[in-house]
RNA sequence: GGCCUUAUCGUCUAACGGUUUAGGACGCAGCCCUCUCAAGGCUGAAAUACGGGUUCGAUCCCCGUUAAGGCUACCA
């Protein structure tokens, strides 16, 4: 048995999506499991599309992701390079050796004539020609315009009235007329190859047994499978994952939410929940687990049990995976990863101790980890405004006269701890002969502005004596 | 338009012909807990797209319809 080895082949034109990132995990998953060899390969073969820093961003993100990749850029290897830019002789290598053995052939045909010939006319669907002109050009006129430095490009020849057909690790088997299919063009007129050359020559070269891609390559794949014939390689396995998609069944796309996975480590979602959160979009244990750490997903993860229908990419489902993993880690963790997103928004100077009170009150109660600075905007400075509501509900006609009792009584505290609060208010409340929910809500407005949040005792030792003090004197000060 | 793929609660999904009054999770509603919120606990509403077969028996197998999506580039 030869090792298993499997890909991850974005296109760095941007940002990693979160459609890759899964695609990225199963492949990773299904090395880790089977102990192969999961690389990283980078298709930038489409030169006007390229975006400088791209792919730094893009090994950034899944390191950020806890995918690490075992040969790629940056990492070697001895199947590289890994950067498809970089292999351009490869590629025109092999086409010529197919336009040699009569498998492909030089087509002159200008891309801009071509593009025109293939419009739409009146908007309206036109099928598209299929481009199948191998015997226009004789050699001998195929040589000279060669000679005379003409630009070509390489199309592949498919054959006709045949049927080309191969079996999906996920879909069974799959068959295409070969009459439908394009002569597609495998090598451009710049020297770069298309993506099907690429793929197909860096996937045997690299060795990968099993390809792992989203369910856009169907229809292309049996290019793939045909070159793969030409060649005389032996095909990999091919599994194409479903779609993730947006609410409205669309593909996953911008315009409709967050698509790259940079927008969500900004938004302060942990990766272990995006990854858990993805993991399950597609694949699922069997039973009713939903809980997994990337440890356990590599245990789990089988490509059997990959279902075949897109899966809409429901944000509720991620906050409360994201919530889940939040409780779940230290607060002191927590702290180190808040602190940027609190001084992005101006808010600085803050003492680890002090933060780390903050997100153990605030924790239980954010989505994001960048909900703590609104959650607990009143940790970091005296509120502002007085949440209508809350004053509505909280603030009644004796309010001040309790705010004022509690304040004085708080006033004269030593040992400013929750407990040591609690009994005070309490009493206090006792003394004023009200109930002590007539101290706590008011209380908690005047304090931090709003009608919910951490528990009042505990949020106020947070706060410290003069702060709690200062705060509920202001509050009668403008309230009454 | 053509080709390919897909089709269970609103969403993610389980049930791989009978153990099913179709299970879980998110979301939603209610209740409990409680200083509020959150968390937690309990309860509830909520689905096999439609029509034919095959079978003693279909969510599950086959065909068709419908719907949705993807692809149809010298983009990946």
């Amino acid at each position: 048995m030869s090792t298993i080895r499997v890909r991850f082949a974005p296109s760095p034109t941007g940002f990693l999506h979160v459609g890759g990132l899964r695609t990225a995990l199963y492949n990773f998953l299904f090395a880790r499991k089977h102990a192969g060899v999961f690389i990283l390969r980078i298709e930038d073969t489409d030169r006007s599309r390229y975006v400088p820093g791209a792919v730094d961003n893009l090994i950034r993100t899944l390191a950020w992701a806890g995918l690490v990749y075992d040969e790629g850029p940056g990492k070697g290897g001895d199947r590289g390079p890994y950067v498809q830019s970089e292999r351009l002789t490869l590629y025109a290598e092999y086409a010529a050796q197919l336009v040699k053995e009569g498998k492909a052939y030089y087509d002159f045909d200008d891309q801009e004539d071509a593009e025109e010939a293939e419009k739409n006319v009146d908007g309206a669907p036109v099928q598209r020609a299929i481009t199948r002109h191998a015997h226009l050009l004789t050699p001998e006129e195929i040589a000279r315009r060669l000679a005379a430095g003409e630009s070509a490009a390489v199309r592949m020849h498919v054959p006709a009235a045949t049927t080309i057909a191969f079996d999906d690790d996920i879909r069974g088997h799959v068959e295409f007329a070969s009459d439908l299919i394009n002569d597609q063009v495998i090598l451009k007129s710049d020297g770069y190859p298309t993506y099907h050359l690429a793929n197909v020559v860096d996937d045997h070269l690299m060795g990968v047994t099993h390809v792992i891609r989203g369910e856009e390559w169907l229809p292309s794949t049996p290019k793939h499978v045909l070159l793969y014939e030409y060649f005389g390689w032996q095909r990999p396995s091919f599994a194409h994952l479903p779609l993730l998609l947006n609410p409205d069944r669309t593909k996953l796309s911008k315009r409709q939410g967050d698509v790259a996975v940079e927008d969500y480590q900004r938004k302060g979602y942990l990766p272990e929940a995006l990854v858990n959160f993805i993991a399950l979009l597609g694949w699922n244990p069997g039973d009713e687990r939903e809980i997994f750490s990337l440890e356990e997903l590599i245990r789990e993860f089988s490509v059997e049990r990959v279902g075949k229908s897109g899966a809409v990419f429901n944000i509720d489902k991620l906050n409360s995976v994201n919530k889940h993993y939040l409780r779940e880690r230290a607060d002191r963790d927590l702290a180190a990863l808040v602190r940027p997103l609190l001084e992005e928004q101006g808010i600085g100077g803050i003492s680890d101790a002090y933060l780390e009170q903050v997100i153990r009150l605030t924790k239980e109660r954010v989505t994001t980890l960048r909900d703590v600075a609104t959650v607990g905007d009143f940790f970091f400075a005296d509120p502002a405004v007085f949440d209508g509501d809350a004053v509505k509900k909280n603030w009644k006609a004796d309010s001040p006269r309790c705010v004022t009792g509690a304040a004085d009584a708080l006033e004269t505290m030593t040992k400013f701890t929750a407990a040591a609060i609690e009994q005070t208010i309490r009493s206090a409340a006792e003394q004023l002969g009200v109930g002590a929910g007539k101290l706590i809500h008011p209380l908690r407005l005047a304090l931090t502005g709003k009608a919910t949040g951490p528990g009042l005792f505990e949020l106020m030792e947070v706060l410290g004596k003069e702060t709690c003090v200062r705060r509920l004197r202001h509050a009668l000060d403008t309230r009454v």
